[in-house]
DNA sequence: TTTCTTACA
DNA sequence: TGTAAGCA
């Protein structure tokens, strides 16, 4: 299938699936004219390298995970090298610590509108 | 019509 | 990421 394709069955945009090209992450094949052409499972491959990338992974460990990833969407055990598992660690204390900077920030916001919101019950009552 | 590359906001 | 240009 060729790119317009893709991009309608995983909502990815066209761009982002170039982009994806670009940077080694899902490479088609390409027609005589050219076109990119994806096989059914970059279907899979593209919604894989979408979740990594939203999961805040940079293109260039998902690049070296990818290759444990190839076949299901289970991680394959043999393909991990130490090197990989070492990445992977940096990466997951990393993804902690964005989870506990946006805990703190969610709670910030509830106290916030929790605060507001005793206010404006109060001004009700006031009135009435 | 759809896709391609390159470049800029 | 979006968009524009100029092709094939």
């Amino acid at each position: 299938m060729r790119i317009g394709e893709l991009s309608a069955l995983t909502g990815i945009p066209r761009r982002m699936l170039r982009y994806y090209d670009e940077a080694g992450l899902l490479i088609p094949d390409r027609s005589a004219n050219g076109y990119r052409e994806y096989d059914a499972q970059s279907v899979d491959r593209a919604l894989q390298i979408r979740g990594l990338i939203e999961a805040g992974l940079p293109t260039r460990v998902i690049k070296q995970v990818l290759p444990c990833l190839k076949q299901s969407r289970d991680i394959l055990v043999a393909g991990a090298t130490p090197e990989t598992l070492a990445l992977l660690e940096g990466e997951r204390d990393a993804m902690t610590e964005r989870i506990e900077r946006l805990t703190r920030s969610r709670d910030a916001i509830s106290r916030y509108i929790g605060t507001v919101r005793r206010m404006r019950l109060h001004e009700v009552s006031v009135a009435s």
